[in-house]
This record gives structure tokens, C-alpha cells and sequence, in this order.
RNA sequence: GCUGUUAUAGCUCAGUAGGUAGAGCACUUCCUUGGUAAGGAAGAGGUCACCAGUUCGAAUCUGGUUAACAGCUCCA
């Protein structure tokens, strides 16, 4: 396929191109605009991009467009398909694009044209009837678009910014072939099947109430989970030289005034009132693990200090923004903060890295890492967060992991490395966190002695390697689709007895399993065998050991996995070696 | 928080142009002792999210509240 570039030049693209598929998509929103236009004169136009799945156009309407209003915007797409459109580029000075979007009655357009430098030439793009502003690239005929849906429909502040108009944005996606649609829109039903929240309910692993919105509660089989994290984040840190501490959940507004929170982290904090005094319940561990490093006096032999806290932090999330345990309003932290001297920074940063690889690459996370800058609303100098990112930079560049810069999205004390990771539909979200701070220590007025015999000041590291165990495992639901691997399984085996009569022996296998420390069941029912491993298999529980006359004879079991089927049947020690030995490996 | 949508049994959902509700699965009991994804029968279970209003009468209409969902904003 040809495209028309943002210089008006013609090259020759394909659909898997990321400027090809971006070029097409781009297309496909103006079509819909185009669409919007001819049904709904008086609609004022925002912009519309395409994006990593799709396009959408922002839109500024009196007529409130629902889910109902679509089809009839597709079948005028569809007509402005047919009618085989050339796309055309033109250009214009500034002063005059400006008359001419005035013209067109598109306030927007104007604003956006008012923000490019004085000037410019201002590119438009121009299909028939409808004429918009627009850098491109293009597809040179409105034909090329076979196959689109318009997917759903929203609320967009214009400029996405809260304080702007909210205008109603059509998201649409659109793909050179029907069957490439097809298979998208299947890949999306599919994607909904392991929604964690869907078969966090149908698993029992945890709900979330009316009683209490974004405060998760967890179920006994969701508890197993978590404890069974929480083991291997303990054995992993032991192995780091982390020692462990808890601080508590409630600490003086004295506290948060000295470390910034009551000024800069307010409004989602919750706080309380004890004795007529002051009081918020923690949404960072941090404050407590500085005063745990104050009780004491430290030398630079002791540094670095690695103190890791499972804390329960509670913060106030806007009540939109919550979803299932991805974004709760209470979640546990798997924190650790390390003092360090200066020298020690570059090679705690990496360690740290490291850390979070190892525990993403035995779940085979894919994962992709950001570094945030300073924020607006921040603590400290630009002298010391210019520093405190070129040592996030430097440790990134020495362990080769290649990372884009998020502007301004540091922590107010500091500037941050992020690891994101993917939920069943591509949704990322932040995880794994380095975050450099060089304002608490002085807050707080950390010291330790040098070999100097002077004092000096520690540098801080935040980390947290799950980030929260609450997003962790709702990432984990998605990626397993539930089917998590035996090491994690609530229930690891379940034991299938087929008839009463061998009852007796299915429950000697449940004892030889118990000792093990292997989670197991029995199933004495009087059901048939088809309908006990049906249950066991949507509750996927990994093995199911059928056992009947032959097998309670024999002293063996009829092995069925979850992934592979029936296995057949084998010694029950030899099984249980195998399980063990799984298990062992993390498997 | 904002825009839009939604709320009926434990779960998934149907229903009623206003006359106090129904299915499948799950649950309980009984029959069936069955070899790798649903054996059969019976029973129990809901003041239709909450609060007001309109009406002779509201689960159904109107308003509000709460929560959930999608997106925006914000974030681990």
C-alpha cells in the first residue's frame, strides 16, 4: 500500500509497518470524523489518532452519540469507503489555516493551530466533503479501509486534562482485512475470559464488596496464593541480605509533615483523629523504616542497609480509578529501603534490577522498564534530581536494559525506574520500582559514621519487586488465566476416588500426600468419576488422581493433568517424587 | 472525581406496555457404585441494590444515593 508521508511525498508501506498501520488507522479516523460530519453537522471536531490497537476521534456534540448511535456512524463510513476517496495534502501559513478552521466553525482546531510555533506551514488533509487538520501520513484512498468496527464509546477531557470540557470520544479499530478484524475482535473475547476479577470469583480467590469499595477481601484459596508469594519473596531477600521489619499502620501527622506526605501526598491519604491528635493511616512505608534506621547509631561497615517491609499501605484512589485488584484503595507493599553510602549507589540499583528480572522471568513476565523524571510538584533541588537520574541512567545503561524516559512522573522525593507489566488485554501497569531519593535522609537527618570518623548522610533507595501483591496477582490471574503453575495452586491435587468402595484407599493416597505438605483433596461424592474430574478441571487444579479397584490393588494412582489429560497410571511414590521435584523447581 | 452504561436467587441471565417473579448451573435430600469434562428425581432459595416521589397499587415510571463496568484524569 501507498501512503502519502508528512511531507507530502508518496512511499510505498505495508499494514505491519508501525507507520503503515498507524498511516491506515489514521485514515480510518478521519473517515469516521468525515462520518460524524455528514450525519451530525453542528458536532465541533477534537482530534483523532490512531492508537496501538485502533483510532479514535474526540468529538464536541450536543446529540449524546451511545452504542446505539454507532451503527448508523459505520454504515456512513461504510458509504465513504465505497465512494473511493483520494486523500489529498495541502498546506497553508499559520495566520491563514487559522481564517480557514475559523471558517470551518472548529474552535479546537483553532486552539490547536494557535499552539504550533508562528510561522508554520500548517498541513490539512482533504477526502470530498470533509477537510481536516492534520500532519498525516495517509493512505491515499479512503477505499483501503476493508474491514473496521467502531468499538466503544466515552467519556475524553479535552486536552486530557480535568479541568477541560469533557468531550465524547469514538474508539473504533480497523484492519486491511475482514479476517484480520475477526481475529482481533476474538482475541478481545477471549482476553475477557481471563479477566482476573471473572475468574477471581469463580476461582474463590478474592471479592471485592459494597461494604467496602477498592478493599479487597481475600478468600481462603486467594490467601494461599499470596502466603505462597510472600514465602518466595522471603527466600529470595534472605538469600539478598535483606533483613525484615513491619511498622505501624497508623503514625503521627508529625511523622508525614517531616516527611512531606501531609504536603504533597494529602489527598490521598486517610487520617484519623487519636487523644485530639492527628494521625494518618500509612500510604508509604518509607517514614517508618527511616525511623527504624534513626533508633540506631550506624557505621559505613553496616551500609548498605537493606530492610525490607511487607506493609499494609491504605491510600484514597479516586472512585473511577479503581478495578479489581489492579488499583485497590489498600494493598500490601513488598517495600525494602536501602542506605547506602554514594559509592554504593550504581551497583544496590543494579542488584535491585537484577532482583526484579529473576522474579519476572520465572513467571515469563515480558515486561518493559520507563524512568520518570522530576514532577512538578516535587521536593529538593534540580542540582540533586539531575544527579539522583543520572545514577538511575547510568545503572540502566550497565545492565544494557533499554528504557524510555517518562517526563516528570518521578515521585515527589525522587526520581524512579518502573517496571511495567502487560494484563490479559495489553493493559500495562506499573509493578517492580527503583525510586533514588536524596530528600528523605535529609528530613529525617539520617547519619552514619564514616571511616573518616565524621558523620555523613545516607542515600535512600525505595523498591518494591511485586509492587503490590494485590496488582501482582490479579497480573498473575491474567497471565495463567488461572491456571497457575503447582507450586502456587490453592489446591495442588485432588484425589478422585471412583466408587465408595475404594474410598478406604483414596484416602491413605490424601494421607501420603498430606505429610508431603502437597494441598490436596478428596472427592468422596457419590458422583460419577467424568463429572468430579470435570469440577477439578474448572477449578484447575493441576493433577487429579483417579483411583478405583485397580490402582487400590496395585498401590498406584491414575494420573490426570490439567494441561495434558490422562497420563496413566504410576506408583504413588513415584508420583509423589515427581510432584516434589516440581514443586522443588518452581514449576 | 468526570462522561456514559448497568444493578432481578450463591453464579450466569430471562421476564413484567404498573397488579408483589422465572430458567440453567450451584446447594440440600433420595435413587444410581459409575473408569477420565455434566446419571436421574425431588426440595429449598429473591421484600427484583438502597432511599424518596407519582399511583388504588412500583421490582417495572420519576428523582436521588450507593456500587460495578468502559474510557478520561490520577496511580503500586
Amino acid at each position: 500500500m501507498k501512503i502519502i508521508e508528512k511531507d507530502g511525498s508518496i512511499v510505498e508501506c505495508n499494514f505491519t509497518d508501525e507507520v503503515g498501520k498507524h498511516a491506515f488507522r489514521h485514515t480510518a479516523s478521519h473517515i469516521l470524523a468525515q462520518a460524524v460530519k455528514r450525519l451530525y453537522p453542528d458536532t465541533k471536531l477534537a482530534i483523532g489518532p490512531a492508537i496501538d490497537d485502533g483510532f479514535y476521534y474526540d468529538f464536541d456534540t450536543e446529540v449524546p452519540f451511545t452504542l446505539e448511535t454507532l451503527p448508523e456512524i459505520e454504515a456512513e463510513m461504510q458509504k465513504i469507503i465505497k465512494e473511493n476517496i483520494a486523500l489529498e495534502r495541502f498546506t497553508m501559513p499559520r495566520d491563514e489555516a487559522i481564517a480557514f478552521v475559523e471558517k470551518q466553525g472548529e474552535p479546537y482546531k483553532v486552539e490547536l493551530i494557535r499552539d504550533l510555533p508562528e510561522g508554520e506551514t500548517i498541513s490539512f488533509f482533504k477526502q470530498g466533503d470533509f477537510t481536516d487538520l492534520c500532519a498525516g501520513p495517509h493512505v491515499r484512498y479512503t477505499s483501503a479501509i476493508k474491514a473496521f468496527k467502531l468499538t466503544s464509546v466515552a467519556g475524553a477531557y479535552w486536552r486530557g486534562s480535568e479541568k477541560n470540557k469533557m468531550l465524547t470520544r469514538i474508539y473504533g479499530t480497523a484492519f486491511p482485512a475482514k479476517a484480520d478484524l475477526e481475529q482481533y475482535l476474538d482475541r478481545l473475547e477471549e482476553a475477557k475470559k481471563r479477566d482476573h476479577r471473572k475468574l477471581g470469583k469463580e476461582l474463590g480467590l478474592f471479592m471485592m464488596l459494597d461494604e467496602g469499595p477498592g478493599f479487597p477481601f481475600f478468600l481462603p484459596d486467594g490467601m494461599i496464593l499470596k502466603n505462597k508469594l510472600i514465602d518466595f519473596w522471603r527466600e529470595i531477600h534472605r538469600r539478598e541480605n535483606y533483613v525484615e521489619i513491619a511498622s505501624p499502620v497508623i503514625l503521627s501527622r508529625k511523622l508525614w509533615e517531616t516527611s512531606g506526605h501531609w504536603g504533597h501526598y494529602k489527598n490521598n491519604m486517610y487520617t484519623t483523629t487519636i487523644d485530639e491528635e492527628d494521625f494518618a493511616i500509612k500510604p508509604m512505608n518509607c517514614p517508618g523504616g527511616l525511623l527504624v534506621y534513626k533508633s540506631d547509631m550506624h557505621s559505613y561497615r553496616d551500609l548498605p542497609i537493606r530492610m525490607g517491609e511487607l506493609g499494609l499501605v491504605h491510600r484514597h484512589e479516586k472512585s473511577g480509578a479503581l478495578h479489581g485488584l489492579m488499583r485497590v484503595r489498600c494493598f500490601t507493599q513488598d517495600d525494602a529501603h536501602i542506605f547506602m553510602t554514594e559509592d554504593q549507589i550504581t551497583s544496590e540499583i543494579k542488584a535491585v534490577a537484577k532482583l526484579i528480572d529473576e522474579v519476572y522471568s520465572l513467571f515469563g513476565f515480558k515486561y518493559h522498564v520507563e524512568l520518570s523524571t522530576m514532577p512538578e510538584d516535587h521536593m529538593g533541588s534540580e542540582e540533586e534530581w539531575a544527579h539522583a537520574t543520572q545514577a538511575l541512567r547510568l545503572a540502566l545503561d550497565e545492565l544494557n536494559l533499554p528504557y524510555k524516559i517518562n517526563e516528570g512522573d518521578g515521585a515527589f522525593y525522587g526520581p524512579k525506574i518502573d517496571f511495567h507489566l502487560e494484563d490479559s488485554i495489553g493493559r500495562t501497569w506499573q509493578c517492580g520500582t527503583i525510586q533514588l531519593d536524596f530528600q528523605l535522609p535529609q528530613r529525617f537527618e539520617l547519619e552514619y559514621t564514616g571511616a573518616d570518623g565524621e558523620k555523613h548522610r545516607p542515600i535512600m533507595i525505595h523498591r518494591v519487586v511485586f509492587g503490590s501483591i494485590e496488582r501482582f496477582i490479579g497480573i498473575l490471574i491474567e497471565h495463567y488465566a488461572g491456571k497457575f503453575p503447582t507450586w502456587l495452586a490453592p489446591m495442588q491435587v485432588k484425589v478422585l476416588p471412583i466408587s465408595d468402595k475404594v474410598n478406604d484407599y483414596a484416602q491413605l493416597v490424601v494421607n501420603e500426600l498430606k505429610s508431603t505438605g502437597i494441598r490436596c483433596e478428596l472427592d468422596t461424592r457419590p458422583e460419577k468419576i467424568g463429572y468430579k474430574i470435570r469440577e477439578a478441571q474448572m477449578r484447575k487444579v493441576p493433577y487429579m488422581l483417579v483411583v478405583g479397584v485397580k490402582e487400590a490393588e496395585e498401590g498406584t494412582v491414575s494420573v490426570r493433568s490439567r494441561d495434558n489429560g490422562d497420563k496413566g497410571a504410576m506408583l504413588l511414590s513415584d508420583f509423589l517424587a515427581d510432584i516434589k521435584a516440581e514443586i522443588d523447581q518452581k514449576k
